[in-house]
DNA sequence: CCAGACGTTGTT
DNA sequence: GTCTGG
DNA sequence: CCAGACGTTGTT
DNA sequence: GTCTGG
């Protein structure tokens, strides 16, 4: 299954981090929707009913827009259907944050979604998972495997004319033509649908995140995993309701044996923990859990950049969680570099 | 026809 | 046990 | 997903 | 809104 995330990129960053490719294979970085880039808050720890970065098609929002052109909106996990009539959507008292892959044109929550072409792709660093025992509940970090280096980045920044999306900073265009080559986002299938209160009011958008049999790597912790998309074709496709009907898009939704993971601490157990501890490699000294491949990968992340000169203390104790304070600034790679602290901040005061 | 659901997981 | 809130 | 509540009255 | 169950 799939019942938290971690998403810790600035809107920026997660802007750069989404390239995508058209239909014409153009790469293109998607803007956000006006106004939601505000809306969504860097988190180690995202649970539902929280806010996160999708990316969509921009004819969703943009009837006169290319279908195979996409924008970043932050979107509220858990699928409120527009049909839904009480005033208060905290009241949708069925579980949606998931949507199982094999019956979803049975169920009517869903299937309006996927036949209007209502697909997205939710973004985050990775995603927990709890593997049960008789005993315990052993937290998990998963993700894509880390690479440093890729091709060089053909930039066509996108220009479709709408009141939705505002016109990116001169200086902010020059550093687009650079080519992310920070943490790789998890690209996971999901729906999303609209909905208004019926008194009236702003459209509320919310998804659900689509799940799949565990692949064979990821049984021993768990039955089921997310629907990963595994690169730029992919992704397209799953986006690009006009070349790919609902029939077709589906056979996308597969177990792939493509991510790596290692375990986390407990720590990320209660959402309100928000702090890198949630997805540090565990230090399991004892013979029940060996670092895994992927674990000494992350490690080997943390002292690949040399931990240089300490800053001082003082200037960053009373640092507060991330989803509070900054708007900038890449809180996964500052941690990865050494930047931040490992250890988090005793909590109390 | 109308009434009522509309969802997943894990556990037993 | 089950539901709500995070 | 997990954690934590699960309730009312009257009084300050 | 749409589908299922009665």
């Amino acid at each position: 299954m799939c019942g938290r995330t971690a998403c810790t990129l600035a809107p920026h960053e997660v802007s750069k981090a989404s390239r995508y490719r058209n239909r014409a294979g153009q790469y293109r970085r998607p803007r956000w929707r006006e106004g939601d880039s505000d809306k969504y808050r860097p988190s180690y720890n995202k649970s539902p009913q929280s806010f996160s970065p999708v990316l969509l098609s921009l004819r969703h929002f943009n009837k006169d827009a290319p279908v195979d052109e996409c924008v970043l909106a932050t979107m509220r996990w858990g699928l409120v259907p527009a049909w839904f009539r009480e005033s208060n959507p905290n009241k949708m008292q069925y579980s949606t944050s998931n949507c199982r892959s094999e019956s979803l044109l049975e169920k009517k929550s869903y299937k309006d979604p996927l036949l209007k072409g209502q697909r997205c792709v939710v973004l985050a660093d990775g995603f927990y998972e709890w593997k049960r025992s008789e005993k315990e509940k052993q937290p998990f970090f998963i993700y894509f495997p880390q690479s440093k280096t890729e091709g060089a980045a053909d930039w066509h920044s996108v220009d479709v004319k709408s009141p939705f999306f505002e016109k990116p900073l001169p200086e902010q265009l020059e550093k687009d033509k650079s080519e992310w080559k920070g943490w790789r986002l998890l690209t996971i299938a999901g729906l999303f649908d609209g909905w208004t209160p019926p008194a009236g009011g702003e459209t509320l958008y919310t998804y659900t995140i689509i799940t799949v049999s565990a692949s064979s790597g990821l049984q021993s912790i768990h039955d089921r995993m997310p629907a990963v998309l595994d690169g730029e074709e992919e992704v397209r496709q799953w986006l690009d309701y006009g070349e790919v009907r609902s029939q077709d898009a589906l056979k996308l939704l597969q177990p792939k044996d493509i991510l790596t993971f290692h375990p986390v601490s407990s720590f990320v157990n209660n959402s309100r923990n928000n702090s890198a501890e949630c997805l540090q490699p565990l230090e399991l000294g004892s013979k029940k859990v060996q670092p895994s491949a992927s674990s000494k990968v992350m490690m080997s992340w943390l002292q690949s950049s040399s931990p240089g000169k300490e800053k001082k203390p003082g200037a960053t104790t009373k640092r507060r969680a991330p989803e509070e304070n900054e708007k900038g600034g890449n809180l996964l790679h500052k941690w990865l570099t050494g930047s931040c602290q490992t250890k988090k901040p005793a909590m109390s005061n």
